[in-house]
RNA sequence: GGGCUUAUAGCUCAGAAGGUUAGAGCGCGCGCCUGAUAAGCGCGAGGUCCCUGGUUCGAUUCCAGGUAAGCCCA
């Protein structure tokens, strides 16, 4: 016996029940214990940050993770799932000065590092408790409880580790970057912090004429909007590509981009004395417009640079490499001198001698216009008005500016990046040369130091005296280096600032540079960081390098997924992951991205809490591809719950129900196969396709496709297997037939179950527990234990399965002329025409005509040759065939043949086997397999014609068939009745007709049995008992009353 | 400004080595069933396959250029 399976329930409910079975039980632990000798398949969880809640896109990311990771299991892998937290950052600090209303360095120093410190470590764990409900009730299996932490000592010890081995490859190194930067709150501020800050302004555009030399009163016309950059210029750039002029203008000869000449004279055009090309202009020298210093770098002449356009300025960019990153690259490039005349507080340094020296710098845009005024080279200023990022703090604008800054030498390896990145597979696919191989192609040095506190330090120590630089590799180094270090130092600020190094090379004390590093560096570094390796788990390390699959959303490109590509590159050579699943984003219901602000967020709890997790699951896998960016729509919810898991549930109910209430052995007597019903193997073979296609699909990460299939598959069953097999579950003697049914569908259930654990681990699981282990005291305590199901192709037959497609075709076609006709399909009809159908096409719907019968409720089936009689029809070339053999011809053929008579040329082609036809001069002749026969409605049958084929009713009634519709009309009433007086199924009734009709009597006498039978009456009585249920009734228009009542078994 | 992606029914999505009647589910309408009831089933109405050019006998599909949306970068 199965146990019942009630109707009273929600899926929340049970899934619930179901969790507390999997933590009594072990079950996860289990999962990968029984596996330890198995092949590893090694799946690297990218670290969340716990210091916001979960998110629907988190749900999203965990369980394409857990369904990977559970179909792997299920297959025979070890997946060991460990989790991890990412803990350090700028996103950090930021909240908790938020929370502690510090808004620049000197008040979070004043207000103590270390208290910050303690503060940071706190909030980066404020909702661990609700990633943990949340990860525990979505089913996504992972081990929070040996998670790795990015902020313990042993994590970043191995960071520090992997920095070391930068450091001795010599390819990490002190440099400068371009990065915004807030004077006020003395910080750079990432780019998310940027994004923030866009105001639109109006800021100075000025063209500015720099004086050539070796040219008489020839000048490069140059643009900025930012003048105060000028006394730090040391070079120009052009487009090599792009077309330049010299033309004359009040006695001065000036040099610009052709293509700006008309925004810039407008209609009046000065003359054009001279036309080059960019590549023409290079190398040029030009008077330096102020005095920037001594320098030994040559500097002030023309270079090249692929970022100059011509759509606005002038064609020739001003070149600071203290101010702008492609300065700074060019600068790198050409050995330009490095002239910084800024300082860190936005005023101009005091080596600058002209009167703006002190001044802020925006201040002192006037007088330097000014001052060019003066001097005769403004040739133009006017406002320029555009996006411009602010600092969201503060509101004052951030200036681009070079900070010295500690980089990895990335673009050092980046072929061997680029060779790995070959290697990976990428899904979906175009990541891999798209975005990411971009990205990699363009790839700079990364810019590791962050001038801040909260992050992993940068362990590189600098000895006062003689400058002596060293990375420290690991704290039993910083020991034997350090000076009175702490046994149980904390490798955080501020605590290894304090720690200084005796210098070997002069003796000297050398303190730690102030700098933390990015912290995708420390994510990026998971794969080895996770272990504490090489300190520790060296095997483990070895067994998990490199991993074969990772999955995070598409902005990890140039985050988690390069950072990791990165270190593997650089430390071991080998690619860090061989799978790489990229997510889109989600969008809220109304297409916009969800945001707080916005407030179109979906809280998942929600949905846990209401529709369960398999339902969000679900939806999740079906409603679109994972990289494809998805509109989240709780209603696909809704459907995901109806249409799927209602379905598969109803069927499992169904399948429960009579094999407790028919008291079926479904593990005795299955017959084999062969004996089965004709839609025992259809669905069979349905099945064993479904298992390769999913198996399929899971290789390939295609985790849409595969549920999808599953879901069509449950829906065959339902409304297909079931629906035209119900009889054989009940009612039917005991027999071979019926223990066929029952055996079939507990094999499918079973099935099926396996088949969806990876995507509804609960509801699967619930299946799978009452239906195999309630049995099998030896099976699997759970489905999460059990194999994933593998094919057996014997049992597939494909030209049943189209077989079966192609009478559901025509049923359905029938089910449409039924419609129309108005006749219920309650009343029996004489027979159906079939037209159009080809030899082996007759031969199906015979092979499968109780199927057409049954559901069509005809007596006979009947083909016909004679389409013309029931349907319209046209003759069409076969484009496909026609089209290659006679090009332009095909289009005349057309033409002809709708022209033409198309019933004599039909009869031609049924006695030749061919037909004549003339086209624009000329004559075709076209064979059987060139013309499409096509069918179109013709009014007034009711008949459902498709492109090639119809179905035609008859309608006329014959008395019996009357008579028959009228025993199924009692039937169904009786039925009704047995349902409203809230009789039990197996209930047996007596039953009373009492009726004026001549039809009504009629019927029930030539049909009695057949009703008896169906509605388990066991008497017939002249008048109904006292406590009979009566009611009068319409039977097709005939009246009757019907009484039904009990009858005590005795 | 650059790179990548996407655009098919009211909504969510399939699909087509280029072939002349483009599919599903939901929603909507009509009907059926009630011995699967969080029901279920059948049928129907909904489409300039984003636009413009090109290639081709034939383009929604291939190519080019746009437009719109999204992400990343500058």
């Amino acid at each position: 016996m199965f146990e019942e399976v009630s109707s009273q329930f929600t899926f929340a409910e049970k899934e619930k029940q179901t969790l507390a079975f999997w933590r009594e039980n072990d079950i996860f632990e289990k999962s990968m214990e029984m596996y330890k000798d198995a092949p590893p398949f090694v799946f690297l969880e990218g670290p969340p940050f716990a210091n916001a809640p979960p998110g629907v896109h988190h749900v999203l990311a965990r369980i394409m993770k857990d369904a990977v990771c559970r179909y792997k299991t299920m297959t025979g892998h070890y997946v060991h799932r460990k989790a991890g937290w990412d803990t350090h950052g700028l996103p950090v600090e930021y909240q908790v000065e938020k929370q502690l209303n510090i808004t620049n360095k000197a008040e979070l120093e004043a207000y103590g590092v270390q208290n910050f410190i303690e503060k940071c470590k706190e909030n980066v764990f404020q909702y661990e408790q609700d990633w943990r409900e949340m990860t525990e009730r979505i089913g996504f299996w992972v081990n929070l409880n040996e998670a790795y932490i990015t902020l313990s000592n042993d994590y970043i010890e191995s960071v520090w580790w992997v920095l070391r081995q930068a450091w001795d490859k010599k390819l990490l190194y002190q440099g400068h970057k371009v990065q915004p930067y807030c004077y006020r709150c003395g910080t750079t501020l990432a780019s998310h912090e940027v994004a923030l800050g866009y105001q639109e302004v109006a800021d100075p555009s000025i063209f500015v004429r720099f004086p050539l030399k070796n040219r008489e009163r020839t000048y490069l016309l140059v643009w900025t909007t930012t003048p105060w950059t000028l006394p730090s210029n040391v070079a120009v750039a052009v487009g090599e590509e792009d077309d330049y002029v010299a033309v004359e203008d009040n006695g001065k000869t000036l040099i610009l981009a052709k293509e700006c000449l008309k925004s810039l004279f407008g209609d009046e055009f000065p003359q054009i004395v001279e036309n080059y090309k960019g590549s023409d202009l290079l190398n040029w020298d030009y008077e330096p417009l102020f005095d920037s210093g001594q320098h030994t770098e040559k500097s002030h002449y023309i270079v090249s640079g692929d970022f100059v356009t011509t759509t606005e300025g002038s064609g020739l960019v001003h070149i600071a490499p203290a101010f702008g990153q492609d300065d700074y690259d060019i600068g790198q490039k050409h050995n330009l001198p490095f002239v910084q005349l800024v300082g860190g507080d936005g005023k101009f340094v005091p080596e600058v001698k002209d009167v703006w020296c002190g001044e802020y710098v925006k201040d002192a845009d006037p007088m330097i216009i000014e001052n060019l005024d003066g001097r005769g080279l403004l040739f133009k200023a006017t406002e320029y008005t555009h996006q411009y990022p602010f600092c969201w703090r503060c509101d004052n604008p951030l200036l681009y500016y070079a900070r010295e800054s500690w980089f990895i030498r990335t673009t050092a390896i980046r072929d061997q990046m680029q060779q790995h990145n070959q290697e990976i597979n990428w899904y979906p696919e175009h990541i891999k040369d798209g975005r990411f191989g971009n990205w990699l192609e363009n790839n700079i040095d990364w810019g590791l130091s962050r001038e801040r506190y909260w992050g992993t330090p940068l362990p590189v120590w600098i000895c006062d005296d003689c400058g002596h630089q060293h990375c420290v590799g690991s704290i039993a180094e910083l020991k034997e280096l350090g000076r009175d270090v702490p046994d149980d130092i904390e490798l955080h600020r501020p605590y290894v600032d304090d720690v200084v190094l005796n210098c070997d090379k002069c003796s000297g004390t050398m303190h730690r540079i102030q700098d933390v590093i990015d912290c995708w560096f420390d994510s990026g570094c998971a794969h080895t960081a996770q272990w504490h390796y090489p300190f520790e788990n060296k095997e483990l390390f070895e067994r998990a390098y490199p991993a074969d699959f990772i999955s995070e959303a598409i902005d990890q490109t140039r985050g988690w997924f390069y950072s990791l590509l990165a270190t593997g590159t650089l430390l071991y050579d080998k690619p860090a992951y061989k799978n790489c699943l990229c997510l889109e984003l989600i969008l809220a219901s109304d297409g916009q991205k969800m945001s707080k602000s916005r407030g179109n967020t979906v809280d998942p709890w929600t949905i846990l809490d209401n529709q369960g997790a398999d339902a969000m699951r679900w939806y999740m896998f079906t409603g679109s591809p994972p990289w494809a960016q998805r509109t989240f729509q709780l209603e696909g919810i809704d459907e995901a719950l109806k249409k799927f898991m209602g379905t598969l549930q109803n069927v499992y109910s169904f399948f429960v129900m009579y094999a407790n209430l028919e008291q079926v052995d479904v593990l005795e007597d299955a017959p084999s196969i062969s004996e089965r019903a004709t839609i025992d193997r259809w669905i069979l073979s349905r099945l064993h396709t479904l298992i390769n296609k999913v198996g399929d699909d899971m290789e390939n990460y295609h985790l849409t496709n595969a549920p999808r299939a599953i879901e069509a598959f449950v829906e065959d069953l339902s409304n297909w297997y079931v629906r035209r097999s119900r009889d054989r579950f009940w009612g039917a003697e005991a027999g071979q037939d019926k223990q066929a049914a029952y055996a079939t569908l507990y094999e499918v259930l079973v099935t099926v179950a396996k088949l969806a654990a990876p995507f509804i681990p609960f509801l699967a699981d619930e299946l799978y527990r009452n239906l195999v282990v309630s049995l099998d005291d030896d099976a699997p305590l759970s489905v999460h234990l059990a194999e994933f199901p593998t094919a057996d192709d014997a049992l597939i037959d494909g030209t049943l399965e189209t077989d079966m497609t192609f009478t559901r075709d025509v049923i359905s076609m029938g089910h449409a002329a039924r419609n129309r006709s108005g006749i219920k399909t309650r009343q029996p009809l004489a027979d159906i025409t079939l037209g159009g159908l080809s030899e082996s096409e007759k031969e199906t719907i015979n092979r499968l005509s109780s199927f057409v019968h049954d559901e069509l409720n005809v007596k006979e089936i009947v083909f016909t040759e004679e389409l013309d009689t029931f349907a319209q029809v046209t003759l069409k070339p076969n484009f496909k065939v026609l089209g290659p053999k006679y090009g332009k011809g095909v289009q005349a053929i057309a033409k002809a043949l709708a022209t033409a008579d198309t019933m004599q040329l039909k009869a031609e082609l049924e006695t030749n086997g061919s037909l004549e036809i003339k086209a624009s001069g000329e004559t075709y002749i076209l064979e059987e397999s060139e013309i499409d026969v096509q069918t179109q409605n013709r009014e007034g049958f009711f008949v459902e014609v498709d492109a090639r084929k119809f179905v035609a009713l008859s309608t006329e009634l014959t008395h019996e068939l009357v008579l028959e519709g009228m025993a199924r009309e009692l039937v169904n009433k009786i039925q009704n009745m047995r349902k409203d007086a809230d009789f039990n199924v197996s209930d047996r009734i007596s039953l009373c007709v009492a009726t004026s009709s001549e039809l009504v009597s009629e019927a029930f006498e030539v049909h009695r049995e057949y009703i008896l039978s169906e509605t388990l009456t066991t008497e017939v009585v002249e008048l109904p008992g006292k406590n009979a249920f009566s009611l009068d009734q319409k039977l097709n228009g005939e009246p009757a009353m019907l009484s039904v009542e009990q009858v005590r078994v005795i």
